[in-house]
DNA sequence: TCCAAACATGATGCCGGTTCACTGTGTTAT
DNA sequence: ATAACACAGTGAACCGGCATCATGTTTGGA
């Protein structure tokens, strides 16, 4: 019984320390959670327009404006006119973005190579399928998001 | 190499999950991940000065003013003179608080329950290992905080 | 011509956090 | 005793992030 309660313990403080030390990192670049979100989805997916990232991000469109807003004035992403449609403004990632977009992903495999290097491999094969079965378990309570019935988009993806 | 990637994205996904699901269900009763820290440690130690809950929740004692407040207009808390001191207001669970810090309980034990049951001795074993290693790495990146001086404080600890 | 899509903007609200200045209260040393 | 210092907490003003709704503008198309 009480395995189980210190096992969770365990758990969320590691889910709290990893959150808040990516917030942390982020916040060092001048990002958040948000931003950076918006700027792996867009290294992804190449330039969208803004519809599309509200419902990657699932938030408002207005907030997409916003946060596309702050990322502009921070030289993070452009807004470019759609080659065709007049209407759309496709969000493009600068030479800026698109390193930091690969700069977090070599922080990641850093940090991927901190934490388990070392690891024994039973223990780490073990532990990613406990991770594994965790978050199977987890998504069955967590809410679903309906597919974005793509109409005429940016090219990528 | 790559599958230290693997495994860091999804303890990734495990920490954000986990960490919005808490956040969720914390706001549907009200609460914030602050006020609910604040609660916690309300509980463990009994009444404290606001200082002390400034220092356990490492923020500013401005900003403990800030939480009390939210926590007594919700009735979770009140101040209470201290029966000496003057100056020092202990800030004491209600009834409403003490139930809301044993129902967060009961939830947690529920949450471990439902992660954790079903799941084969040995690799849970190897999951907790393996999450306490990660989270010993992890600490020896974070930031470290000095210990109250314990002044004379509330009773309680 | 007129509707609807895509986006922008303004107004709000909440959260969490900060600094600075200030009051009221103990403590201590002269 | 009293003057000087230290401590607890508050008020005001602020920043930044995330999110909402309502409303406005431009534009493509039926």
């Amino acid at each position: 019984m009480s395995g189980y309660d210190l096992a969770l313990g365990r758990t969320l403080e590691l889910a709290v320390l990893l959150h808040d030390d990516i917030a942390r990192s982020l916040a060092a670049e001048g990002l958040t959670r948000s931003r950076a979100h918006l700027i792996r989805e867009l290294h992804r997916r190449g330039p969208v327009r803004q519809r599309v990232l509200a419902h990657a991000l699932d938030v408002s469109a207005r907030n997409i404006t916003g946060l596309v807003d702050a990322l502009v004035t921070t030289g993070f992403v452009t807004r470019e006119p759609h080659p065709t449609d007049r209407r759309v403004i496709l969000v493009t990632l600068t030479e800026k973005g698109a390193r930091m977009a690969e700069e977090m992903d070599r922080d990641r495999r850093e940090l991927a190579r901190a934490l388990f290097s070392g690891m024994r491999k039973d223990r780490f094969d073990a532990f990613t399928e406990g991770v594994d079965a965790i978050l199977a378990r987890l998504r069955e309570t967590a809410p679903k998001r309906d597919p974005l019935p793509v109409t005429a988009g940016g090219h990528g993806e």
